[in-house]
DNA sequence: ACATCATGTCAAGTGTTCTTAACATCCACT
DNA sequence: AGTGGATGTTAAGAACACTTGACATGATGT
């Protein structure tokens, strides 16, 4: 299972607060593909900085509202 | 030569302001190489979102303090 | 029953981040 | 002059982020 990330994130309920928005559409806004947002929803693997920034940007959110990253580390 | 990363950050002033903290040590502190310092420091790529948490975490700011993202891409 | 849409999964490939190791320069100290 | 610490550079490769395309499922609507 390697490691699936240490950051998690509010993208699912920031998409449903944002009018229902699909991963489709919240790809297509920040320039990925639908397979990578399912993939960062679901802690696969955490998004590049410049990723993260953007989806930040789409939502009008500060960065911390979107991920957040625990204290404690393995 | 790819593209040399639209995340600006102020990782060497946050250096400074901490005791003249070697890119070595900030390295050390954030489990990554002194090279890797060096480059994100220079911009030559923007580091994952992972370890631009642990940075800030060292320093004791939040996120948006090291990292900046222009609002104008192209 | 059939079509459509949103979500999810898989595999193979590309590109970026990060590592290791070696070498170079500048500065301060003795 | 010689030593050592901090910074910078390069090159090769490993690890991870992201893409493309294809197929599967459940929900909704006709």
């Amino acid at each position: 299972m390697g490691k699936p990330t240490n950051v998690t994130n509010s993208i699912r309920a920031l998409r449903f607060a944002n009018g229902e928005m699909t991963q489709a559409e919240l790809g297509g806004r920040v320039g990925v593909t639908r397979q990578t947002i399912i993939a960062i929803e679901q802690g696969r693997y955490s998004p590049s900085l410049e990723m993260a920034f953007q989806i930040a940007r789409v939502f009008q959110v500060p960065l911390d509202d979107v991920f957040q990253y625990p204290d404690t580390e393995e």
